[in-house]
DNA sequence: TAGCCATGCAGAAACGTGCCTCCAAAGGTG
DNA sequence: CACCTTTGGAGGCACGTTTCTGCATGGCTA
């Protein structure tokens, strides 16, 4: 009863505990974690006077102790496929960033916080931290670490549609076919006779899915495929790609590029050949990154929304970890948004007519 | 004793804990323990054989209750300082990004994972989570953050030199000062007469300490002094900014600017005004962007070595979580390197003169 | 044979919370 | 007065580890 609150045996003096604001308050542990957790009955006097004591001795409650307790961290893993031994490549810089940054502002927003963690099978690092549930970007086939995680009975969101059967809780993703197809009608609309394709060579869905849908579309409309395929975690390849693409004998008249530096790896080509951007050639590429905007010419882009990917991951990630039941479905795709520029408009060279953007909904 | 290993009360039956081993291999908790950390003296007979057992149960030990026994929790925290809700502003991205990955990689080569936080002093997230130190990202002066942490007793390194007295353990930061005096040296060897700055308005120690060194040059070299700043974190002013000191009548004939869209917003600038680049106009701009080796003409940029900064920091804090006296001083300065490209090449147009790229030394 | 040390392992005390159980006192009702 | 209900709060177990201490056993030396 009497132990002073500086008497703990082996804790640190910057480091007070629950017990220390119970002896501190002159009440037990039971009323102070009541107190300060709003639970239990007590009336207002005890919890102002119990949070005042607490406050004066800056006790923090131990995150470890509370998470073995309740089996809850308030830990997310942001799981991103390495290549080497490098966590996800320049080719998505921009949209990583842009998705790991609404991801952190939304698992922020809810109480949670994100732990960037690798998608090796090394366990050693996976099982020392606590997580109550993982995103999972861009997952592979048969993923090991997913298996692992579900196994574990962890909830599990992936970004972009699992490949195979792979067993996550909820996936998000943008609807990729129908995103390429808007295009290369955007692109025949602007004149295009022969549009081609700079894609990779890598078997994730995104790939295969736009280049599938690029395949299906020239069977349609009667247009022999015009593509060139590279690795895309190779920054020099694509370079090299867009060189090639401009250089064969059937030369398209307009481009479309999957990835984010092909942009400039087409105009680069372009003027090597001088071919004038849009009057000989009408490019397009995918990237969420703002210099296109100011590019010679400004070239359009497609954009895959990561912000709205990277919240709408979360909010289902945290739904099913606090077992909500989900407004939402469990499979949710967000529309891509075409930022047309002057690079893919033959007729009207209108400077832009990208529709106002508004702040929160890129 | 005869407890069998499915009876444990509220278990999950996913989860096998400790004592579901120990009853499995008929050997006592400490040994099970012993046998997983390699520690204690076993027979190894004894040892394998536990390993099997924990293997065969899909054992997985409690990071919570290890880092409330041990007091370690392997998390590292990265702090970005927050503008408005969102961590880390577009200005950043590219180097954000760079250095997050390195120092993602760089933890995790020795066993620690890295959990991203804001900045702000909602302590009920900070407080949620078991961090055994953390890298903050361009402190603020007097940050409470940080003070809140050293507090506690955490070791707190730092990407940028902090400013005011703050108590960071250790920090890492280029000299910015040495870097813009050598880019206006380079830019004065190509003929530059007169060279412009394009800078912000905030007060961070980047901007300060680069505008103070130009403003010093300018006074040795006895030229007035031409900048415009403009607030950094605004896409749009950055743009206009560029295009204010093309069109004043003193108008430079080099400029530099300090952030990473500057190169793309002076290129278009120059174009509306007629100015080509290099021959009236040398550009220089701070920006780990690949983007700007095939922009035309490609745009000399300095690189702040964001990979090297993250590994220090991550290194640097792990020594001093682990209490190894570290061999490097607590401060470390990291070089830039100028990338020289076209645009800062009055003499000899030269496609390029960057020396070769090692992949691990950017 | 008695003493001693190294070996191989078990018991049990923490680590700091959250929460379930239970009790004392006060107030109300017949 | 006897009984019930509500209020306010204390005791103590459990979460799953790590680790300190200690107890046998067996081989070795004197």
């Amino acid at each position: 009863m009497s132990r002073a609150e500086t008497s703990r045996r082996g804790s640190r003096p910057g480091r007070a505990g629950i017990r220390d604001v119970a002896a501190a308050a002159g009440v037990s542990i039971t009323t102070v974690s009541d107190a300060l957790n709003g639970k239990g009955r007590l009336p207002d006097a005890t919890r102002r006077h119990v949070r005042e004591v607490a406050d004066r001795l800056g006790y923090r409650p131990s995150a470890a102790a509370r998470t073995l307790r309740t089996g809850k961290s308030g830990l997310i893993g942001l799981t991103v496929t390495t290549y080497g031994d490098e966590p996800f490549t320049f080719t998505e810089f921009a949209y990583f960033a842009e998705m790991a940054r609404a991801a952190t502002s939304a698992a922020l927003a809810r109480g949670y916080a994100l732990v960037i963690l690798p998608a090796t099978s090394r366990h050693d690092v996976w099982s020392n931290v606590a997580l109550d549930g993982t995103v999972v970007i861009d997952p592979s086939d048969q993923d090991p670490v997913v298996s692992e995680l579900v196994r574990q009975g962890l909830p599990v969101v992936s970004d972009g549609r699992p490949a195979g059967s792979l067993p996550v809780t909820a996936w998000v993703d943008n609807d990729h076919e129908a995103a390429v197809l808007g295009i290369l009608d955007h692109l025949a609309d602007a004149g295009a006779r022969r549009i081609g394709l700079l894609t990779g060579t890598s078997t994730d869905t995104y790939t295969h899915l736009s280049t599938t849908a690029y395949l299906r579309w020239c069977e349609r409309v009667g247009q022999d495929p015009v593509y060139e395929a590279y690795p895309a975690h190779d920054p020099c390849a694509g370079a090299v790609a867009a060189d090639r693409l401009l250089a064969r004998p059937d030369r398209p008249d307009a481009v479309y590029g999957l990835f984010d530096p092909n942009g400039t790896d087409l105009l680069a080509a372009a003027r090597r050949y001088g071919l004038r951007v849009p009057d000989d050639l009408l490019l397009v590429c995918c990237s969420e990154s703002t210099m296109y905007a100011s590019t010679e010419p400004p070239i359009t882009t497609l954009s895959l929304k990561p912000r709205r990917i990277g919240t709408a991951v979360v909010q289902l990630l945290i739904d099913a970890i606090e077992g909500v039941e989900s407004e939402q479905p469990v499979e949710q795709v967000i529309p891509t948004e075409l930022i047309v520029r002057t690079s893919s408009q033959r007729r009207s060279p209108r400077t832009t007519v990208s529709p106002p953007r508004t702040p929160d909904d890129r």
